[in-house]
RNA sequence: UCAGCAAGCCGUUCUAUCGCUCUGAUGCAAAUCAGUGAGGAAAGUCCGGGCAACACAGAGCAUCCUGCUUCCUAACGGGAAGGCUUCACAACUGUGAAGACGGAAAGUGCCACAGAAAAUAUACUUCCCGCCCCGGCGGGUAAAGGUGAAAACGUGAGGUAAGAGCUCACGGUACAGUAUGGCGACAUGCUGUGCGGUAAACCCCAGGAGUUGAAAGACCAAAUAGGUUCCGGAAGCGAAGCUGCUCGUUUCCUUAUCCCGUACGCACGGGAUUAUCCGGAAUGGGUAGGUCGUUAGACCCUGCGAGCAAUUGCAGGGCCAGAUAAAUGAUAGAAUUUUCGAUUUCGGAAAACAGAACCCGGCUUACAGGCUUGCUUUUUUU
RNA sequence: GUACCCAUAGUUCAAUGGAUAGAAUUGCAGAUUCCGGUUCUGCUGAUGGGGGUUCGAAUCCCUCUGGGUACA
């Protein structure tokens, strides 16, 4: 379950543009997460894009290796959660993590941040589909 | 032994757990197992080439690039060896460094300020001669002064009213001719002629450049709508021919336009106008994909030759990333190195520059630390 | 990936290779005013960094840095 495959990945530009379209968002520093309940083709339930802006992480390296960090996050975390939580309520999500920190944050603090978003993620759900 | 310079090389390692890319095996599949996975600069995109598509009689013009010679190379604006110039050390003969290093004697332009004058010379203070008669005029001159980044080759002698390459000697530099050495750049000698700088000003000379770049390009099958063309069938108060007329038959043409429905377009429904529909094939375009191009190569390692060297010949061995919103990671522990606190044991911190995207050869820039070789130097010992 | 362009006061722009790099505006100080505004006067610059050519470089050449544009 700890598995971090392609289907899980969101690769398709015609996805991409409606999400950051339609979908809503909220913000965990050093998370930005924009997400939206949409039907998906594909078995996994979730597919997830992980993006570092240039502006502020001129390095390649660096923006490897926040990429990889959030990935690995995504990877530990999201069957404890997430995932059981979306096959109760039935729903595929599309979701898109930014990184808006000024600087390269530590493994153990992001980790701690990333639980809090998720958390964020499943009330705002619940609240906007509730009404 | 210490320090500096130059050249070349390396540029953290191991274990465990959980993952990712690609390849292979097993399997109907899910999956499991095994192997594999960033660099010297992967960077900048500054040059050159391969590869691909398109273009292409030949020549010239324009534009851009290069610029001492010979060689290396697939090619180069790269490299090697050499020549020349400049600078430094040294001291008369070397050592080291740097150099966009073709042409100013084809032509044009520019050279601020200052200065008499910045290039067909000219004449401010001087100097000399003559005249008027005591500071002016006419002529000669460019040595001295001062200016400037740069002043009509420099020094000495002769010469002269005073002077001047005007003449001579020595020297500098450029061009032409000639002899010797060198493949050549060039060097040395002799003869003659000349003497501001600037071509990273225009320009001239010689050589070179077709354009566009893997988002190039080749192929594949889907789903949706149905543009164009062709074929077949049916239809028409359509047109024309055959005919005196009708039937019939042949050829052509049409198969759509307008209005209303929230209505511009598409689709759908209804209505109006003399009047249209069905089936098949080919081709073009749009949308979102897949496969190839794509990693075995101007490749790497070892040995033996050729060459001063760059480089290269032969033989043997090896396979070394291949992603596509884009893998090469995260966590924990240990070792190694550096550094700080402490003091011989422990604790803390750090481990450079930096991340493939069609592939190679260079150049440029970034880089903690370490190793090797050569040269110079300091101290000590013999 | 490929091809190109730009960088000058805080801001917007000038300057033929030649004095101390100008103009507008902003800011600061002073004058004027009872106070403020307007007006007047004065002051404030690493020509993006480094190297080269030149007597002399914002300008010419090389290189690095930053910003931007085009091509689906």
């Amino acid at each position: 379950m700890q598995s971090f495959k392609k289907e899980e990945r969101l690769c398709s530009i015609k996805l991409i543009e409606k999400l950051f379209h339609n979908g809503s968002s909220f913000l965990v520093y050093p998370f930005r997460i924009v997400w939206l309940p949409e039907e998906l083709q594909s078995e996994s339930p979730a597919q997830v894009l992980v993006s570092v802006p240039k502006k502020k992480f001129k390095k390649a390296v660096d923006r490897n290796l926040l990429k990889r960090r959030m990935r690995e996050l995504y990877r530990l975390h999201k069957s404890e959660d997430l995932y059981p939580f979306l096959k109760e309520h039935s729903v595929n999500l599309l979701l898109a993590i930014n990184y808006i920190g000024n600087d390269i944050a530590e493994y153990s603090f992001m980790e701690k941040k990333f639980k809090d978003a998720l958390q964020r993620l499943k009330k705002a759900y619940l609240s906007s589909h509730v009404n």
